[in-house]
DNA sequence: TCTATAATTTATAATGGTTATAAATTAAGA
DNA sequence: TCTTAATTTATAACCATTATAAATTATAGA
């Protein structure tokens, strides 16, 4: 994720105003690399700025969603979605016991599909996700 | 999915009961690839049996996902969870236009991680997702 | 075949994440 | 400083799914 600055200048020009809330939404978020979900952002956020509302926590995320700031991660834990500062092209590594979620920021060579296994798809991407334990969890071995 | 004769003995050496409800959603589930929702199949149960619940469809596909013969496909479309009847190790590729979702029967080399990427994790599978459109969706070309 | 009973089904309410609504507030350009 | 459109907020609504509890039923045994 980008400079503060760059968000808010990415905000600008897209006539956004620049709030309280969403500085300091945007400055939870720039350096954080732990793929929280929206209730995340908002316990963080509430903790700086206690009167602010959840559904702008969200209004903030979907806008930062919009201008390619943000990634949504759908699929994993039970908690919601996942929101990844990482905007470039990435895998996941997931922890199915604690839910951690670190990035892998590598291609993986062979990611692709013949004629026939596309069958007629034209592919746009193949994201791959890792399943596993984490070593924290490893240690208490149950699961 | 196996056959209706081994998914009913299936049930019966869990002990659980061959209710008409269940029959029919076994019955309708045995050789559909299109990894339908919940409600998918729920509309199509009430086309035979008009008076089946939804609940019931969810206990059941419940039951099936404890047994191992059906998958959870969490996190694609908007529409809930999808269910997988192939319940071999496989990948997927989504048509990000229409939602159809296909298997891809295959096994990628390559797909692991050096220790250093893994990061203490102890890898127990890598899931493939290939995102793109479907042919009927390429012609349709907005979007 | 009949009965007893535990399992199942059902209607209904509840849950949890997220979005919509509409009124009150506010950022920022003139 | 004003004006106004954008934003925030509280609240209700939404949707997929699960929990609850009462009514029904499959099935093992008499």
């Amino acid at each position: 994720m980008q400079s503060l600055k760059t968000l808010l200048d990415l905000f600008r020009q897209n006539g956004l105003k620049i709030t309280p809330q969403r500085r300091i939404i945007l400055e939870l978020l720039i350096g954080d690399d732990s793929h929280p979900t929206a209730d995340a952002i908002y316990r963080r956020v509430i903790a700086v700025l206690p009167d602010v509302s959840r559904a702008t926590v969200y209004n903030t995320l979907r806008e930062l969603v919009a201008l390619d700031a943000l990634i949504e991660v759908h699929g994993l834990s039970e908690g919601g979605t996942r929101y990844d500062t990482n905007t470039g092209t990435h895998h996941h590594l997931f922890c199915t016991r604690c839910h951690a979620l670190v990035d892998i920021n590598r291609n993986f060579a062979g990611l692709s599909l013949s004629p026939e296994e596309a069958a007629g798809y034209k592919i746009m991407k193949g994201q791959v996700t890792f399943y596993g334990l984490c070593p924290t969890c490893q240690k208490h071995a149950e699961n």
